[in-house]
DNA sequence: CCCTCAATTGGCAATATGGCCAAATCGCCA
DNA sequence: TGGCGATTTGGCCATATTGCCAATTGAGGG
């Protein structure tokens, strides 16, 4: 493997790890909705505020997310139009899963 | 975050953890083109044997590709039809993520 | 049967990740 | 300016991931 290939799949890989934490998931499904305080976040997921907010700097740093400061409060915002793509296909991938799953205790 | 919920999105990301590494990615790029055996893929990817088994047997485990023993080899391929879109997207992600630092470095 | 090649498995060490607490920042308002 | 609420950061520990080596399994060919 190339070090060109490497670095287009490490950047890839960084991507795609970002998505990958159930948390994460979650804060990215709500900010499909619209724009979210940090505050608004953590009493949905239930988790320390600093655990939320370093979800959030990672998903920052994978260009998934940006962030604005209104006043006291930090909003963040979804950078990506093709995440629902993203999730639809895991859902599919999932929903397979489950079906292979009940196939093979039969 | 209810039980159900989180059980959903630890699915989802168990599938994304399994695409998050650049060996898996290059794996799963390479099977787009059609099945190969693990000695060919360790030959491009260029690691120890053991260490391309081991990818191969967590996307196996994710549900992402398939495996079939053909006389001394064991041939893989993408049990994947949508994987292609996960990629693309997260080839517009790293694009923009480099022209965003590009910005910043200005 | 014995040897070899292909692949998987077990084990181990290095490194990365996740989550909590405590401490530091930042805005705002009295 | 002092204090408060919102957020981030640093530190620490438990756990998970990665990658190599060594040992094991499995199929085929003398």
């Amino acid at each position: 493997m190339d070090a060109k290939t490497l670095n287009r799949l490490q950047a890839h890989a960084q991507i795609l790890k970002a998505l990958a934490h159930p948390t994460r998931l979650f804060i990215v499904e709500e900010l499909a909705h619209g724009e979210r305080c940090v505050c608004a976040l953590r009493e949905r997921i239930g988790a320390d505020m600093s655990t939320v907010s370093k979800h959030l700097a990672l998903l920052k740093s994978a260009g998934l997310v940006d962030d604005e400061k209104r006043g006291s409060q930090v909003f963040y915002r979804l950078r990506l139009c093709c995440v629902s793509g993203f999730l639809d296909c895991a859902e599919t991938v999932a929903r397979e899963n489950v079906t292979r799953q009940l196939e093979m205790a039969r």
